[in-house]
Order: structure tokens, then C-alpha cells, then sequence
DNA sequence: ATATATTAGTTACATTTGTAACTAATTGCA
DNA sequence: TGCAATTAGTTACAAATGTAACTAATATAT
């Protein structure tokens, strides 16, 4: 253990803030340690990023969406979509389908085999990790959690677009 | 607006999952939210990544730590601060000053002319989004995410290390 | 005292991600 | 009809990020 001592004060005034207090960045690094967590119980066992579990995540709820249907409710970005079905369509996890009436658009499904078989695995070790991580609060602060969230995310949409 | 009806039920069973109820999901595109909306706010003004502006506010607090201080306090990755501190040194937004006492170690201080400047402009700039942002909460309300947060970072970082 | 291990920080390279330009199909409207 | 504008998705290139190897300085153990 070395000697360094650190002057922990500074000038008061308008530049005086603490990081380790500021909202933005505590939700910064707890987002980082959960996602980190969650990749971890799946990445060695099955070869997936968190983009290709969200985009199995979403089409095992709800089969044939496009790509663009994926972008709409998952706030992800198009070419990140693009490139993750590219992959799982090579690996054989998703089956795409050209849409009869529209023929730009691409239905996307898991497939019957592997597919549903990795997103049948993965989703319980999500949900295994998501409740040992609420099981840290109570019956009402989780509630509180849930309302909060809500409540933040639909502000800073807000204050993001003016 | 075109026909395009899209079957919204699925298979029942293990694999039904709703990937927008899932926590660790709201919170990821929560915090991408509030990050981008920051980030908006002294980006075009100021030329200053979230990195950059994260170790200005650290050495605004606690002048004179050290690239590694800095990783521990702010759980970034000792690579993005050597990099964004080079930078920032170009820029003369930091000094660096090798210890005398231990030579491989760089105590790093912001300049007193561009570096307190920019800090001083743009931390008043971070709070008021944040306040914006807390405003959609009551005082219990914040009181619970303070609360919250604190819990489940505690929580995630025990399941991570196991 | 000297060889070995550890620590701080940087650099090099590979991978990922973002932005913009692109192709193909469809829509709207003159 | 036919031509401009829009939409879906991909591709190409640039910028950001992560991993591992590296240099320099210090600490440790024999």
C-alpha cells in the first residue's frame, strides 16, 4: 500500500460538483453492470450480443416484424439491426420472408429449431438474473423502480426533443 | 398507411417473455436516453465526449489524481481515460505532472485558464438537465430512486463477481 | 545487490458502432 | 401513365472502443 495521499478538497463554487451523486451517471454505470452481468450468463454458452438476444427477445413475442418494426419498438438502431439478423439469419436462428404485399419489407421468425431452442435457453437465465437483481428491493420500492423508470424515460424523451 | 397486420400473440410457455418489461432493458434505453440528451447539451458548444467530460468533473472535484484514481473512482476503462486525457491535454483543457515520488504516476490537474472555463460552463449545463429530469419525479419519488439505484448497484455487482 | 514480479500508462491491432450514401420497391400525384 | 418523393434495408467508410502486448518505474524477495 503506497503512501499517496489526495487532497479530497476543492474551490467551492459554480464547478463544485460531485460525479459519484449525479443521476445520469450512477444510472451510466448500473445500466453497465447489469447489462455486463446479463451478457456474461449467456455469451460463453451460446455466441450472442445483446442486440441479437433483444431481437430474438422481441420477435419470440411477436413473429414476423421487420426490421423496421423492430427499430420502432426497441429503440435500436437500423444498421445495428441490420447486421444482427444478418448473423442470426446466417447461423440459422432467424428465417427471413420477403412480405408478399409489400416487397421491400422483410418478415423476419425465429426458426423452429434452433432458434426457439436458444431463445427458450436464454430467456430464463434473463429472467433468472433479473429477479435475483430486484430481490435486492422490496415489494414497494419495486414498484417505485417501475414508476420511476417510467416516469424518467417519458421526461427525458421530452427534453431530448425541444 | 399500409395493411400490414402483424400477429401479436405467440406460443405460451417458457420462452413468452416481453422484452419492454424487462428491467435491465428499460433501464438501458433509459440511460441512452438521458446520456444522449446531455451529451446534446455541451456537444455542439463545447467539443467534449462523455468520457472527457466525466474526467474533467472527477479533477474539478479532486485535483491532482491519477489516471488510475480516476479508473477506480469512475469504473471507466484505464484506456478511454488515456486516451480522452491525451486529448484533453492537446486541447490544454488538463496539465499533466509526473510524481516525484513515484515516477510512473501523472497527477493530472485542469488548467486553470480553458479547462476551468469549460468546467465551469458546462456543469451548470449537466445539473439543469438534471433537475429537468428529476423534476418528472416527486421528493418521495427521488428519494426512492436514490434508494434504488444505490440497491441494485450493490446487488449487481455482488451477482457479477460470482 | 540483483533478478522477478507488479504497477502505471501507452500503443497497436481487431472489433464494434455510427453516419451517410446507396439500391430496390412502393407510393403519391401531376 | 410516368416521374418525383418516400420507405425498407444494405453497404461502405470513418470513428470509437476493447483486448492484449508493450515500455518504464517501482516494489519484492532471495
Amino acid at each position: 500500500m503506497s503512501a499517496s495521499i489526495v487532497k479530497t478538497d476543492a474551490l467551492p463554487g459554480p464547478s463544485m460538483f460531485e460525479l459519484e451523486h449525479f443521476v445520469p451517471y450512477r444510472l451510466s454505470v448500473l445500466t453497465n453492470t447489469v447489462s455486463e452481468g446479463i451478457a456474461q450468463s449467456y455469451r460463453d454458452t451460446y455466441d450472442i450480443s445483446v442486440t441479437e438476444w433483444r431481437i430474438l427477445a422481441v420477435l419470440g413475442r411477436y413473429p414476423g416484424l421487420t426490421a423496421s418494426e423492430i427499430v420502432e419498438r426497441t429503440a435500436m438502431d437500423k444498421v445495428a439491426i441490420s447486421r444482427a439478423v444478418k448473423n442470426l439469419v446466417e447461423r440459422k436462428l432467424l428465417r427471413r420472408a420477403t412480405d408478399s404485399n409489400d416487397r421491400r419489407r422483410i418478415r423476419l421468425h425465429i426458426t423452429p429449431g434452433r432458434g426457439e431452442r436458444v431463445l427458450s435457453e436464454v430467456v430464463p437465465l434473463a429472467l433468472k438474473y433479473e429477479k435475483r437483481l430486484l430481490d435486492a428491493l422490496n415489494s414497494d420500492e419495486q414498484n417505485a423502480l417501475h414508476k420511476a423508470i417510467q416516469k424518467l424515460q417519458a421526461r427525458a424523451r421530452v427534453l431530448n426533443s425541444t
